[in-house]
DNA sequence: GCGAGACTGTACCGATCGGTAAACAAATTA
DNA sequence: TAATTTGTTTACCGATCGGTACAGTCTCGC
C-alpha cells in the first residue's frame, strides 16, 4: 500500500505528544494510531515491543534534546550566566509556560514508574549534575551548588503542576523569574533590571 | 450475603490509595474491588456514578483533611511560625517524604484533569491563600506573600516529583528544610537547629 | 415475626484493550 | 525483470474494560 511515513523518527514527535496528553496507560493504540497516522501493523513494524518501546524511544529523544539544548551548554559554556538564562528560556519555551506537561515528570508519579525508572532517573540526574557544574563554575561551593541545582529542577516540575492546576501560565512564569534571580550572579554591571525584588530572598541564604 | 463494610466512609482510604498508585484510568474496577474488599455491586451501591464519584469522594476527603490539619491553622493560629512549621511537618508526614504521590497533583497533569478541574484548583487555591494569609500576618507585604506562598506549594509538588524520580526521600526532606528557612521568620531565639524531626507522630488518619 | 431497605455476589453486556498473523503493495537491490 | 526488503492494511485473538441487572441475604424498625 501507499507509504505514508518515511522514517520511524517522524513518529516520535506525535508519539511524545500523545503520551504527554494521555499518559502511558491512557494512550491507547487507537489514540496512538490516530496521532501518528499509522495503523497497528505499521506501529508494530517500527516498535516490535509495543507501547513500552515507543515510550523508550520518546524518552531517548527527549533526553537527547535536553542534552544538546540544556545540559551540554550548562556544562561547557564559558558564559555561565548566559547558559543558565538560556536554560530558563529553553525550559519556558519547551514546557509552553506550564501548559505542556513534562512527560518524564508525569511518568515519575505514575504507577508505570518502575518500568522506566532508569530513564527517568537519568534525565533528572543529568539535569541536576549539569546545573550544579554551572553553579560551581560561578564560584559557588559544591554542596551549595548541589542543593541549589536540585531546588531549581524541582521548582520547574512543581511549577508545571501548579500552573496547570490553577490553569494560569503566570504561575510558571513567576517561578522561572524567581529562579533567574536565585541562580544568576550579577557581577558588577549596575543595571539590575531583572532582580527587582532583592529583599526577602537574600536573607534565606542558609542551605 | 455477609456484610463486610459498615459505612461508605470506610472505603475512602483504600480508594485514595489505589487512585494514588494507579491513577484514574489505571485504577480498574478489579483493582478497586480488591483494594476495598467490595464487589462491583457494593461499589456501585455506594457510588452510583462509578469511578468518577469515587474520585470526587476521595478529593472531598483530602480537601477536608488539609482544611483541618493545614489551611485552618494557617489562617487562624496566632502563632504563625508554629502553624507554618506544623504545615511543613504535616506535609512531610502526609506525603511520606515524597514516597507517596499527591493525588491532586497527579490528577492535575493527567488528561482527566478537566473532569476534576474545579476540585483540583480549589485544593491549591485554598492552600496558597491560607499560606499567604499566614505570611501576611508575619508582617510581610501582600504581593510578596502571594509569591512566596505560591512558591512554597509548588516546591512541595516538585519535591514529590523529583524525589520519586530520583528514588531518594532526602531530596524531599531537603526541600522541606529549605522551605522552613525561607518561610519562618526567626524573632530573637537563636535556637535554630531546625529540622530535629518531631519524631514519628501518629500515623493514623490516612486519607 | 415480618416487611423494607441496605448491602452483596454473580452473571452478563458491548466496547475496547494490547497484540498477532498474514496477505499484499511499494521501493530497493540485483 | 526478479527477488527482497520494507511498509501497510485488514481481520482477528483472548483478556479486560466500565457498567448493569437482579436475585439473594443481611439488619433493623415495627
Amino acid at each position: 500500500m501507499a507509504r505514508m511515513v518515511a522514517e520511524r523518527a517522524d513518529t516520535i514527535a506525535p508519539l511524545a505528544e500523545v503520551f504527554r496528553e494521555h499518559g502511558y496507560e491512557g494512550a491507547s493504540l487507537a489514540l496512538i494510531s490516530k496521532a501518528t497516522g499509522l495503523g497497528k501493523g505499521s506501529l508494530y513494524h517500527f516498535f516490535p515491543n509495543g507501547k513500552e518501546e515507543m515510550v523508550r524511544a520518546v524518552l531517548g529523544e527527549i533526553g537527547q534534546w535536553f542534552e544538546d539544548a540544556v545540559y551540554s551548554p550548562l556544562r561547557n559554556e564559558s558564559d555561565v550566566n548566559g547558559a543558565i538564562c538560556a536554560m530558563l528560556a529553553s525550559t519556558d519555551q519547551y514546557f509552553r509556560s506550564g501548559r505542556r506537561v513534562c512527560l518524564v515528570g508525569a511518568l515519575a508519579v505514575a504507577n508505570t514508574r518502575d518500568l522506566f525508572a532508569q530513564a527517568i532517573r537519568g534525565y533528572f540526574v543529568a539535569w541536576v549534575d549539569a546545573l550544579q557544574s554551572a553553579l560551581i563554575r560561578q564560584g559557588r561551593e559544591a554542596d551549595q551548588s548541589r542543593i541549589l541545582a536540585e531546588e531549581a529542577v524541582l521548582t520547574i516540575q512543581g511549577a508545571i503542576v501548579l500552573s496547570r492546576a490553577m490553569d494560569d501560565p503566570a504561575v510558571f512564569q513567576r517561578a522561572i523569574d524567581q529562579l533567574r534571580g536565585r541562580l544568576v550572579i550579577e557581577k558588577d554591571t549596575s543595571n539590575n533590571e531583572g532582580t527587582t525584588d532583592v529583599s526577602p530572598q537574600n536573607e534565606g541564604r542558609l542551605v
